[in-house]
DNA sequence: CACTTGACCTGTCCGC
DNA sequence: TGCGGACAGGTCAAGT
């Protein structure tokens, strides 16, 4: 599910509401989603307050006070809503939620907090990790461990980082020069972040064929995706991420990064630079969508190559 | 080693 | 309406 303009939108989210709040209580009922033992819960994380909120690639990562941390990631189907007790829709405007009462049935992970507000009142909350596909979890690890595990050892770049170059982007693509660039962009030891919809609203900006094999890229197409990839990625983060389908923010509400889609999900419509009948394929495994004009298919693209 | 495919899950949609 | 199959934002392990 998310890439990461949605797990960069919750996070911001998470960063204004969690802060301050104490773990008061923990239940969970799927192993896989947070496989730490119940006396390592009880050490670490029930009575911790949670001090600040950050990511790394497509990870949620929740600090604690106790030198623990939470890791989270939410796949396809994640989601990690925060709801003051007794607020029955979020923060928003009931027709922005996705997502009634909670939990619901695809609540994995319910967290119950307390802050202490003036003297001896204290503020409920809960924050749920929903995840209907159960393929995202949650991990409580030593915080001097983080960097260690090895995801984060692997994971490429961050993206929007300012020290992040079109040079080094071309570089790291080149390690899978032999493959799709579509397949490339979707390397998590290449770039941070990247899925599939934003590989396909970037190859489309760059007019670059998905299938296209990366060694045959010119360094000006390259520069092209470099810019563009920045592009979909800072606009999406703007517009509070894109929701598909199950994408909710901190707060339940949805992104509309949907509606600024050029291509992803719009097979069947008209190319907004050309007016060609949008389609969609199969590259590296993944649905892709393309213009078949303005992406020509060339002679390295590849599945000729077999 | 480089690269591709299948598995992990539930839910929904589409064709017969 | 029922049933089977394909597919869905991601990442691993296992395969070629």
């Amino acid at each position: 599910m998310p890439e990461l303009p949605e797990v960069e939108t919750i996070r911001i989210g998470l960063s204004k509401l969690l802060p301050g709040y104490k773990v008061t209580k923990v239940k969970h009922d799927w192993p896989k989603s947070f496989p730490n033992s119940p006396a390592d819960v009880k050490a670490f994380l029930i009575g911790a307050n949670i001090k600040q909120v950050k990511r790394r690639a497509k990870v949620l990562i929740i600090e604690l006070d106790s030198s623990y941390t939470l890791l989270i990631h939410l796949k396809m189907t994640g989601q990690l809503v925060f709801r003051g007790k007794n607020e029955k829709f979020g923060a928003g405007h009931p027709s922005q939620s996705l997502i009634g009462k909670l939990p619901d049935k695809s609540t994995r992970v319910t967290f119950n907090l307390e802050k202490v507000v003036i003297g001896p009142t204290y503020h409920k909350a809960e924050l749920f990790f929903n995840d209907q596909r159960k393929f995202g979890w949650v991990r409580l690890m030593p915080t001097v461990e983080v960097p260690n595990i090895d995801f984060f050892k692997s994971v490429g770049p961050e993206p929007l980082e300012a020290s992040f170059t079109a040079i080094d982007f071309r570089t790291r693509l080149l390690k899978r020069s032999n493959t799709s660039i579509k397949a490339a962009l979707l390397d998590q030891t290449v770039i941070a972040g990247v899925g599939n919809i934003y590989a396909d609203e970037s190859l489309w900006g760059a007019k670059i064929h998905p299938a296209t094999v990366v060694k045959y890229i010119s360094t000006v197409k390259i520069n092209k995706l470099f810019q563009e990839l920045q592009f979909v990625l800072r606009l999406s983060i703007e517009k509070g991420g894109s929701t598909n389908k199950n994408y909710v923010d901190a707060e339940g509400k949805k992104g509309s990064y949907m509606s600024f889609a050029r291509v992803f999900r719009r097979e069947g419509q008209a190319c907004p630079r050309c007016g060609t009948v949008i389609i969609k394929t199969r590259v590296a495994g993944r649905g892709t969508h393309l213009c078949p004009h303005c992406q020509k298919q060339p002679r390295t693209a590849k599945w000729l190559q077999l």
